[in-house]
RNA sequence: GGAGAGGUGGCCGAGCGGCUGAAGGCACUCGCCUGCUAAGCGAGGAUACGGGAAGACCGUAUCGAGGGUUCGAAUCCCUCCCUCUCCGCCA
């Protein structure tokens, strides 16, 4: 959510960012519903003072015993207006936040103008993609002779987008999940949480997936709960509507949970394997810092989730993405993208966002400054660290040997108790 | 799911139709004071929105949420949510 107030007050700046980010929102709508709102509440509000005033001048006329018939019968129209007009007022301030709610994070000036993918400048490569003396095999195909994925199982169980894994492609989940959860917490400093999966629509409002992204989400209706399509759901949420001591700053919180997508207007895309998958397990990095340190966090956010993949070895580059490519909420984000051999390619493995204080506005998270004065919205940050069948699958391919077999990368083997999975 | 109790400011806690934006206490901030790791005295204070050059000032709203009754509601009525206790069910 942006300031209402920064908006009517930088309304060119505003506009010139939505612009680069390819947004083709009509501020015009704005100014409408803008000043309308205000004149009906200067309107209302008018009134209202008028019948506090009436109200306290009846009880004291009542006290001494005066006769209060006629202008209780004025002041009984009086309150018939106010409540029409409250309604007008409220219905207003409904669609006002309609509109904002809609209007996506303008860009951090640093961020590269572009209009999508193809224009995200890479920020730096680690680690060259292995030569292959034999035909590399894809993962699924690789999980499917080895038997640990399932997928035929899966769409028996749940449908497409679904995968069993098995064996020791179960264990290799569970040990990436636990090595990255370590990492996260031993050495960079994060405390783990275990989230609930299911949570309100005010949940998701205050994180920035409603009202827009809807159709993403799994409902259960009849409770009105939402499955999480990542953990930065809850854990932004974590603070809502709190106010936070300066020297609390940083938080820095991380969850492993499995993330619900309906993958809506994917399809067709990556129907192979377990690329894009309705559930999926992901370990989460979410930070909440002042204003003047969340740029410097962003860089040490990325960093930590970098280092999940220079610890598995696994070859990687790091782009940051443009104007037209960034998320809704994010200010500014890097993707990290892990090298598939079966694709040629590198794919997106992680993706680390400073939202400055667009969730925070919209979830209520404040901090009180050192030095007093106001509380302000604080800065939250996300990134994954990492997608966890992502990772699975880069390991796959890239350790895959000419016999079938995979190599079990050096830092997973105390977690595997195995150095390798073979057929 | 059944029965009961309850949700008031940062916290505790009064209020049960007008004089209550809300007693009192604690915590907090600022002065004063006491020469000592503490106490005393005085003062101050919430958030959002609207008007406004203004963090001045004025107004409106906010006592779990939403409706209703009333000239007027923290106070009365209805619905919902949450917490606690007991029972049931259950990983």
């Amino acid at each position: 959510m942006i300031d209402l107030a920064t908006l009517r007050r930088e309304r060119e700046w505003f506009e010139e960012r939505l612009r680069s980010r390819g947004s083709t929102l009509d501020l015009s709508r704005f100014d409408e519903i803008d000043t309308e709102r205000r004149r009906r509440i200067t309107e209302v509000e008018a009134l209202k003072r008028k019948r506090n005033e009436t109200s306290k001048e009846i009880g004291k006329r009542k006290a001494k015993g005066e006769d209060i018939s006629a202008i209780a019968s004025e002041m009984k129209k009086l309150s018939a207006t106010i409540k029409e007009l409250e309604e007008k007022v409220k219905e207003l301030d409904q669609q006002l936040y309609d509109f904002l709610a809609l209007i996506p994070n303008p860009p951090h000036e640093s961020v590269p103008i572009g209009e999508g993918e193809e224009d995200n400048p890479v920020v730096r490569t680690w680690g060259a993609p292995r030569e292959f003396d034999f035909e590399p095999k894809s993962h699924d195909e690789l999980g499917r002779s080895l038997d640990i994925l399932d997928f035929e199982r899966a769409s028996k169980l749940s449908g497409s987008r679904f995968v069993v894994y098995k064996g020791l492609g179960a264990r290799l989940e569970r040990a990436l999940i636990c090595f990255m959860l370590d990492l996260h917490t031993g050495k960079h400093g994060y405390t783990e949480v275990l989230p609930p999966v299911l949570v309100t629509s005010d949940t998701m409002y205050g994180s920035g997936q409603l009202p827009k992204f809807k159709d993403e989400l799994y409902l259960c209706e009849r409770d009105g709960l939402y499955l999480i399509p990542t953990a930065e759901v809850p854990l932004v949420n974590l603070h809502r509507d709190e106010t936070l001591k300066e020297d609390q700053l940083p938080l820095y919180y991380t969850a492993y949970t499995p993330c619900f997508r309906r993958e809506a207007g994917s399809h067709g895309k990556d129907v192979k394997g377990i690329i894009r998958q309705h559930q999926f397990n992901k370990v989460e990095l979410v930070k909440f810092t002042t204003p003047e340190s969340s740029y410097e966090e962003l860089e040490k956010l990325l960093r930590d989730a970098e280092e999940v993949l220079q610890l598995l070895e696994l070859p990687y580059r790091v782009v940051e993405l443009c104007t037209g490519d960034l998320g809704f909420s994010a200010a500014k984000t890097y993707d990290i993208e892990v090298w598939v051999p079966s694709q040629n390619r590198y794919r997106e493995i992680s993706s680390c966002s400073n939202c400055e204080d667009f969730q925070a506005r919209r979830a209520g998270i404040r901090y009180k400054p050192k030095e007093g004065g106001k509380s302000r919205y604080l800065h939250t940050l996300n990134g994954s660290g990492l997608a966890v069948g992502r990772t699975l699958l880069a390991i796959l391919e890239n350790y895959q040997q000419e016999d079938g077999s995979v190599v079990i990368p050096e830092a997973l083997r105390q977690y595997m108790g195995t150095d390798k999975i073979a057929p």
